[in-house]
DNA sequence: CGACCATAGTTGACAAGTCTACTAGGTGAC
DNA sequence: GTCACCTAGTAGACTTGTCAACTATGGTCG
């Protein structure tokens, strides 16, 4: 792929659970010629700029195959909703009820984004299968933020 | 509080969602002090060093009521472990087990931890409600997640 | 014809966050 | 008595990631 390519791709199918600024990913594609992970073919664009596709080499698969295989690095959380709610008695009745509603529609417009995207995959193959698997686990984390948002605010509010 | 006590009050009771190094934690201190957001009163150590207690002023809480108010901002997403689901096919059967049971190892012991610091928790006030509830949202992610693993072990390996 | 959009990529300056090592006093174990 | 550990804080170097601006080319719309 072309990072312009790449940058696509983590903005539609990873976005959710890996998202990338385009200048991090030209930097880490450079860095990962420069170590020889991967390799780059300028090949002329039909009809716009040339393309810097870059392709995989047998020492990149080797990464790959030890990434794979290592502990998953420790995922630092960060959540910007939950630390307002931490501090939500410091907001008056709207302003919860506020934050609560902007939370709910965003991530009622996340699910339906995400069943349209569930609607048209397919599992041909086990690839496939493990894939769609990780949108299954963004939309299962979707509705039970739901289920909890629903309980909030009939405890709370 | 001082540096110190945030840092393990970010340790047990936010760091499901906001973890902090205790280098940022001290830096940022300083900025609030220097932004007049925060007070420091320095307070001679019962049987151990000086403590630099740090108080919120006007100004800091008038800043915390505006970010309370403000759009979230978008969490920025980056889980190791659904990126090793997503390049699943290029590990072998085993690799993706190992990967699968290591997953739920690391959730079941971070769910007896919540669980227990729930049993010990106190629904008082609001404020204790809605700390409660962020509590709560982390165990009811994290039992999504368990259900999740024992559906994509059932389909895909 | 000009405005705007999509493709494709580059660069500099920053902000954010982490790692490591350091100072320094007190407590408890062996 | 000395070694490890807890409290408490500091500082430099570093990595990571973001923002914003920039260069190009070609196509569409009004």
């Amino acid at each position: 792929m072309t990072g312009y390519d790449l940058k696509r791709h983590f903005d539609s199918t990873v976005g959710h659970f890996w998202t990338a600024d385009k200048a991090h990913i030209y930097r880490t594609l450079a860095q990962l010629v420069a170590e020889g992970c991967a390799e780059v073919e300028t090949v002329a664009g039909a009809g716009a700029p040339d393309r810097q596709e870059h392709h995989i080499t047998a020492a990149g698969r080797a990464a790959l195959a030890a990434w794979l295989a290592s502990e998953p690095e420790r995922h630092v959380e960060r959540d910007p909703f939950l630390a307002r709610v931490f501090f939500g008695a410091d907001l008056d009745d709207d302003g919860l009820r506020s934050l609560f509603t902007r939370r709910r529609e965003a991530v009622l417009a996340q699910l339906a984004r995400f069943e349209r995207m569930r609607a048209e995959a397919e599992a041909s193959d086990r690839g496939a299968r493990l894939r769609l698997a990780t949108l299954d686990n963004g939309i299962a984390h979707l509705r039970t933020e739901l289920a909890w948002l629903d309980t909030v605010e009939e405890e709370v509010v």
